[in-house]
DNA sequence: CCGTATCCGTCATGATACTG
DNA sequence: CAGTATCATGACGGATACGG
């Protein structure tokens, strides 16, 4: 079966399948959203853990994305009451819901960065 | 299975997964890469078609989503020895690797637009 | 018709500094 | 530690006009 067999069957499902799919990738998008949730994915961390671990991020993005996580509930924030609190995130439930996405995006990635190295040699040995 | 289980075995594996995700977010990045492949999922299109399909896309900005695309090995664009000649653009069979991706993409984007709908109705409701 | 060139506004991202 | 505030910047998308 073909893609335009799939994607694009009629003038409304092609324009639904348009929208659905940039509601997706609204939601992922962005520099860090899909490199928090991986990091994330290792078990509950704490705000300068995952500043560390994310390598640059500055703490106003770092904070702005979470949130996003947050209200689209990836991420959960926890306070627990020590003293001083200490601030935890951790994913939900509800990001198991990327698996498949994550998953197809990850295997395309890797095929894809094959093929455009397999032509860039193509290329060169041409010119 | 759970996504820490599928995604971040190691340190290593996470890191590699991240970037292949992002890899692949790369090349699909901007507003209109993916309307635009599911656009030509059609069929071969002219470029003035094209952009009427699109709406409201200017011919900058089509001309480059149009070249990316043809970095990627994603369309072709054809010269038809016509007179003046005809320019086509049309999908190549690469593109039909987006096939699942997309289709997951959609599938997910239809499930958390309904799922934020209906957080929305309970925040109101909780109000 | 098929684009490219120029100019411009906006938004995402970031550096730095600061508060509780 | 866990952020917020302020300021800066650069990429992206768009409007308009023009050339082949």
């Amino acid at each position: 079966m073909e893609l335009k067999d799939k994607i694009a069957h009629s003038h409304e499902e092609c324009t639904a399948s348009a929208a659905a799919v940039r509601d997706a990738l609204y939601v992922l998008s962005g520099k860090w959203k899909l490199p928090l949730i991986i990091t994330l994915s290792a078990g509950p961390m704490r705000f300068k853990d995952i500043q560390r671990s994310l390598g640059d991020i500055t703490p106003k993005i770092l904070s702005k994305e979470l949130q996003d996580l947050e209200l689209n509930e990836f991420v959960l924030r926890k306070v627990l009451p020590t003293k001083p609190v200490t601030i935890t995130y951790e994913l939900t439930p509800y990001s198991g819901s990327l698996d498949k996405v994550l998953d197809e995006l990850k295997n395309w990635g890797l095929q894809h960065r094959k093929k455009i190295k397999a032509s860039i040699r193509r290329a060169s040995a041409q010119g």
